[in-house]
RNA sequence: GCUGAAGUGGUGGAAUUGGUAGACACGUUGGACUUAAAAUCCAAUGGCCAUUAUGGCCGUGCGGGUUCAAGUCCCGCCUUCAGUACCA
């Protein structure tokens, strides 16, 4: 019988999904185990080979689990709103919606042939209004709710609003925008109803605030910063520039503290935890206030500047303050005699992108405000700078410059002669500055002399505390979130506008589901594409989104004073425009681990019964790049939702592994259209063009004699071919070079790099009438190279033709055998011929010409040896997620049991239970070869029994000073004393020394014997 | 610059607490079977030297160190990859 992987895998694929072998139930005696993948975006190239290895290790891990006894939720969904669907929308007017359902096909048909254990009855889709209702309702909660720094817990907003009324904010603890003023109980009580909204708007954990934004042009939308990558869009990379827009956003910093002390509680990865410590970025100092001094022309308006430091320590070396060009205080203190510099200088940072500002660190530019700020304890005039080294968005937007302690301050003091004061006893700080605190003794600093940095920290502290200038701070960089996009294919929010403050549908109204529109472009007013529809109004008599025309003009609100328009008479008839922007596609993420555990409840986001069952995702795995993304957004949800009561855990997530990419091995073919020279150290000499049609196999490339000669016949040919100097150059015997070549798609190359000559003319019509110089054998090879897998590359290897070769269990133990899974490799096509023999040796060692050939026959003492080596092994594997290893194992094993004509169904019988995980289709089948009814999913993994590992001897290793010469087999019981003798008897021993008497004999029993001589 | 990870044959990689470096594969070479190919099987395969088998020397990025013994531990470098970057 022939090992036919095609028939077998359908049969046993159909069978799973017919029978739902591994359909999780809510209720079980067994404990539960929740194995998550990072779902999806659905797009349309389909996958490739790389998607599906964290897959293919979760479900080696679900599996395992499920023979360990576990009630298992591996489930599997698609994050199916996003970018790709709706610029093809744009191009094509076909609706994201339908691209999107296409697509999911294709996945799930791919998904499908690979033999996943998904639990496919609890699919999510997160453009499902379905689902989305639930993202709704989060934002409605977090709209409903506040952060309570005392309490150190979001809250109710109506447990503010009762403080407001009793006793107004000034005793208010709260996370919210820095600027809000004071009031008093009776105060609030006498707001408008407007004026109140637009206070607790504020306070809320998701709020409308004008901020400045990451803009990207191109793409006609904001981005959050993680979705900005070197100054350009991660998505097409376009450029991005700031810019002050009125957005939703989420208030993560509130959570900045206990997202970074949650950290501590997880199992993930220190480089990932790293990543988000840093993003985060907590950094411990002192605020402090400078006054600015008024001049004439200010009169008596007075001003101050707050700043961040971490070195409040270096106060009496501050020599002038710096301020960010884009700083409020700007246009109010600079002085008539500095305005146009002022003026200028702020423009051209303005106009310079993010981009060039990186692009240019180095540049020192600043200008001079030509107003002073009073320093707290000498009361010195400070002068006040501006200069782009100061960034708005973090900290205050102003620094307190400290030239002897930081570089910065330093460089931008020598730029613009500045005095530099020395404030460090016995520092050297003519040349840079010092900046090291843990060597600090502070001099020159009046009742700070002569402390090291902690005791002057400590004591500025409380001198800037009596003052009222200052106190400790604690600095985080984690900004509050953007959460609205200027885009179609997203979840729009359940809101509407009421005289311009946005109110909340009433969560038993949801979804609001997305509108139809004609164009999924921007309006022609600039509007995001929501404005398009023309049935986007929310009636609020009768709950129900209705036609745009129903709305009444409201009245404009402008600043304190509301000003009728002329149609502002018309009667208010409860219909107001509904939200024009959607959310990001982070929104749909940040929850969806919590859905797969009731995903069709029509009521709540999930049950309560549930949600203590499950509780956490016990192993999450996915790619690294969604560090400081999806990974942190989804942690502050958690703690909000915690806050809330609704999930038993404030962290989702107990372990998460991040798997490496496989790398594409791209194929390129050398065209002789342009050659560089270089001399024999390397140096580049010149490099030309060359007008010719002809391509060289890779071994033609290297010979340079081959090259020298072609270039010379070719000029013979025709002498205009390329510039003279490549001959002059040729003369010179430098060494000829090619450019690095053409990508050539890798299924015309063999596993030879041979080129399929005529498929790649056929390709692409430039090809066509092209010249090939083939290597001597008359084949024609490709040169390699290892980049990451991408269509643009056409290195990418699809999964299905896989498949269809060698089969779905070659390839789940090939991307396993290739290497760790965090690691980065490249995919190698040739190499699954090695798994692929295994199993046909696997197939063949339970089955021959005539079928099954396993019987009941007592196993070898080898066989069981061998058997119990490999449940040990492959056990630890999986435990320590070292798929690779157990691969080699199992090759191993399968090699011993042939050799051993094993035939036993206690040795073969178990080893289908522990390679079931990894190859579970031919597991599957061989198993039920066996007679079983059942399938193998549930069988109970082999236990490990010691006494078949049992040894009497050991091969000893004998080493002369530490170099292994030779073994001895010897009894594992014999005492050091014995084992030494008995190595030194022996006659090779008695050569290797040589007549020398040993100065010294190692015996580590069961290990090694060491002779020193 | 900072942070994190890594560097082992021609290639992917293995080596659990320091104890036989190169498991398991790919590739290559030779052989068997075959009209031939595919498939399958057998043998060899880190480098160098020697050879009649037995052998010898060198080898885990580089330079030191600890140890009877170092891929593994310590110190100092180099390189690569990833993240982050005027963070006050």
């Amino acid at each position: 019988m022939r090992y036919d992987f095609n028939t077998i895998e359908r049969k046993w694929q159909d069978y799973w999904a017919k029978n739902q072998t591994f359909k999780a139930e809510n209720h079980s005696d067994k404990p539960k185990y929740y194995v998550l993948d990072m779902f999806p975006y659905p797009s349309g190239a389909g996958l490739h080979v790389g998607h599906p290895l964290g897959y293919i290790a979760s479900d080696i891990y679900a599996r395992y689990k499920r023979h360990q006894g576990f009630n298992v939720l591996h489930p599997q969904g698609y994050d199916s709103f996003g970018l790709p669907a709706e610029q093809y929308a744009i191009q094509t007017g076909q609706h994201p919606a339908i691209t999107t359902e296409e697509n999911i096909k294709t996945y799930r048909r791919q998904l499908d042939q690979i033999g996943f254990s998904f639990d496919w009855s609890r699919e999510v889709r997160t453009s499902d209004p379905k689902y989305y209702k639930w993202t709704q309702w989060i934002f409605i909660q977090l709209f409903n709710s506040w952060y309570n720094n005392d309490a150190n817990k979001a809250e109710d907003i109506s447990e503010l609003v009762k403080i407001f009324e009793a006793e107004g904010n000034a005793n208010v603890n709260a996370a919210s925008d820095d600027a809000i003023e004071i009031f008093t109980a009776e105060d609030w009580n006498s707001f408008s109803s407007e004026k109140q909204q637009e206070i607790l708007l504020q306070y809320r954990l998701t709020y409308l605030a004008e901020t400045e934004v990451n803009w990207c042009p191109a793409l006609g939308t904001v981005l959050a910063n993680d979705e900005i990558v070197n100054g350009v869009s991660e998505r097409g990379g376009h450029p991005v520039i700031r810019k002050k827009m009125t957005q939703w956003s989420m208030r993560i910093s509130a959570y900045a503290e206990r997202l970074l002390q949650g950290l501590e509680t997880i199992d993930w990865t220190d480089s990932l935890k790293e990543s988000q410590r840093n993003w985060i970025g907590k950094s411990v100092g002192a605020s402090v206030i400078f006054p600015v001094i008024p001049t004439e022309r200010s009169g008596e308006e007075s001003h101050e500047i707050s700043v961040f430091t971490t070195r409040p320590d270096t106060i009496f070396g501050v020599s002038f303050m710096t301020l960010a060009p884009e700083h409020e205080l700007v246009s109010l203190i600079t002085t008539p005699e500095q305005k146009a510099e002022v003026d200028a200088y702020v423009e051209a940072t303005a106009k310079r992108s993010e981009r060039d500002r990186m692009a240019d660190v180095k540049t020192i530019t600043g200008a001079f405000t030509g107003a002073y700020a009073e320093h707290p304890f000498t009361k010195e005039p400070i002068p006040i700078w501006i200069g782009d080294y100061v960034l708005a968005g973090y900290g205050t937007g102003a620094v307190m410059s400290v030239p002897c302690g930081d570089q910065r301050d330093y460089d931008f003091a020598k730029h613009f002669n500045i005095p530099i004061p020395n404030i460090f006893e016995g520092v050297d700080i003519s040349e840079e500055a010092f900046a090291d605190k843990d060597n600090t003794v502070i001099a020159n600093s009046d009742f700070l002399n002569g402390l090291n940095y902690k005791k002057a920290t400590k004591k500025i502290i409380e001198e800037l505390e009596k003052l009222g200038l200052g106190e400790g701070k604690t600095n985080y960089r984690l900004r509050d979130a953007v959460f609205s996009r200027q885009r179609y294919w997203g979840e729009p929010f359940p809101v509407y506008y009421v005289n311009g403050m946005p109110q909340m549908i009433d969560a038993q109204y949801l979804p609001i589901t997305l509108p139809e529109v004609e164009k999924y472009l921007p309006t022609e007013t600039g509007e995001p594409p929501l404005g398009n529809a023309t049935v986007w109004a929310w009636d609020t008599k009768n709950n129900k989104v209705v036609s745009n025309d129903l709305v009444t003009e409201a009245p404009e609100v402008t600043g304190e004073n509301q000003v009728a328009s002329s149609t502002s008479a018309t009667t208010d008839n409860g219909i107001y425009p509904l939200e024009l922007n959607t959310m990001p596609g982070w929104a749909g993420s940040s929850q969806y681990f919590n859905r797969y555990m009731d995903p069709h409840n029509e009521d709540e986001i999930f049950s309560q019964e549930a949600i203590n069952y499950w509780q956490q995702v016990d192993l999450y795995i996915g790619g690294s790049e969604h560090a400081t993304g999806h990974l942190l957004y989804s942690r502050f949800w958690q703690k909000f939702m915690f806050d809330k009561g609704l999930v038993p855990y404030d962290e989702f997530a107990k372990k998460l592994i991040n798997q490496g990419m496989i790398l594409g091995t791209s194929a390129f073919v050398r065209r002789l259209d342009g050659v560089y020279f270089e001399d024999d150290k390397g140096v580049m000499k010149g490099a030309y063009n060359v007008s010719s049609n002809i391509y060289l196999s890779e071994g033609r490339v290297s010979n340079q004699a081959f090259l020298k000669e072609l270039l010379l016949n070719l000029k013979e040919e025709n002498p205009k071919i390329t510039n003279e100097k490549v001959f002059d150059n040729l003369d010179k015997n430098y060494k000829i070079c090619l450019r690095k070549g053409i990508h050539a798609d890798v299924s015309f190359v063999n596993a030879s790099d041979e080129l399929d000559i005529e498929a790649f003319k056929n390709w692409q019509p430039e090809f066509k009438d092209a010249e090939f110089i083939c290597e001597e054998d008359g084949t024609f090879k490709v040169s390699r190279e290892v980049e990451k897998m991408s269509k643009s590359k056409y290195n990418v290897v699809n999964p299905d033709n896989i498949c269809e070769q060698y089969g779905a269990d070659s390839l789940r133990l090939y991307e396993m055998f290739l290497g760790p899974l965090e690691q980065y490799k490249p995919w190698n096509t040739a190499g699954i011929t090695g798994v692929h023999s295994f199993l046909k040796k696997l197939w063949k060692l339970y089955n021959d010409d005539n079928g099954l050939k396993v019987n009941d026959e007592e196993p070898s003492k080898d066989s069981l040896k061998t058997l119990h080596k490999t449940i040990k092994k492959v056990q630890e594997d999986i435990e320590n997620f070292s798929f690779n290893t157990s691969v080699s194992t199992f090759m191993i094993a399968v090699n011993e049991l042939t050799a051993q004509k094993c035939i036993s169904k206690e040795i073969l019988e178990p080893l289908l239970i522990l390679i079931s995980p990894y190859a579970p289709h031919i597991a599957e089948e061989l198993w039920s070869q066996l007679g079983h009814q059942e399938s193998i999913a549930m069988a109970p993994f082999p236990q490990f029994d010691e006494k078949h590992l049992v040894e009497s001897s050991k091969n000893y290793p004998i080493s002369f000073n530490g170099k292994m010469r030779f073994t001895m087999e010897l009894p594992l019981d014999m005492g050091k004393d014995d084992i030494e003798k008995a190595v030194l008897a022996n006659e090779k021993t008695q050569e290797q020394l040589q007549g020398r008497t040993p100065k010294k004999v190692i015996v580590v029993p069961g290990k090694i014997v060491n002779i020193v001589g």
